[in-house]
DNA sequence: GCCAACGTTGGC
DNA sequence: GCCAACGTTGGC
């Protein structure tokens, strides 16, 4: 079992979004960066559990905790030509783009990036480095049960 | 909206 | 395959 942290704009999906989904299950669709997709395609397993994130706001850090729903399979607006992560240089029989199928375990409490930054033992948590920009990263065991202590403690 | 950090592109 | 130029990310 592998623990990730997987960053969305609340402008794109948010917490809330998500859990008013029927199955409060979704396409963790439109990840562009080769990283990031490596890690959706190549490691991630059915049953791995992530920190949801929000980025690109005014109150980042963490609001909830997903399960990965799904096998690594192509992200599908990959080949919608009215998305705005078409892609055409990619096609069907070779996809560029994979991703995975998320649901909402828990929506938490919110805890920010400065109480995360408060925590010394979680100073290596790869979401806190400074010039981080990855969508999708690792989080260590370790730190996952420190995390749990925050969000359900 | 600033800007540092990082990723991608493309000419050579 | 180097690297400058450009684009994007994302906290602040």
């Amino acid at each position: 079992m592998q623990y990730w942290l997987m960053k969305s704009e609340p402008g794109e999906l948010s917490i809330d979004d998500l859990a008013n989904l029927p199955g409060k299950k979704i396409e963790w669709f439109g990840v562009r960066n080769y990283q990031a997709r490596n890690f959706m395609r190549d490691e991630m397993k059915k049953g791995d559990l992530a920190l949801f994130w929000h980025s690109s706001c005014k109150e980042p850090g963490i609001y909830g905790i997903v399960k990965i729903a799904t096998s690594p399979h192509p992200d599908s607006t990959q080949f919608v030509v009215t998305s705005h992560y078409y892609d055409p240089k990619s096609n069907i029989e070779n996809p560029r783009w994979w991703c995975v199928d998320v649901e909402l375990l828990q929506k938490t409490c919110y805890i920010s990036i400065g109480t995360l930054r408060n925590h010394p033992e979680l100073g290596d948590l790869q979401v806190l480095q400074k010039g981080n920009r990855l969508s999708v990263t690792k989080v260590s065991a370790k730190h996952w049960q420190i995390l749990n202590k925050l969000l359900n403690g």
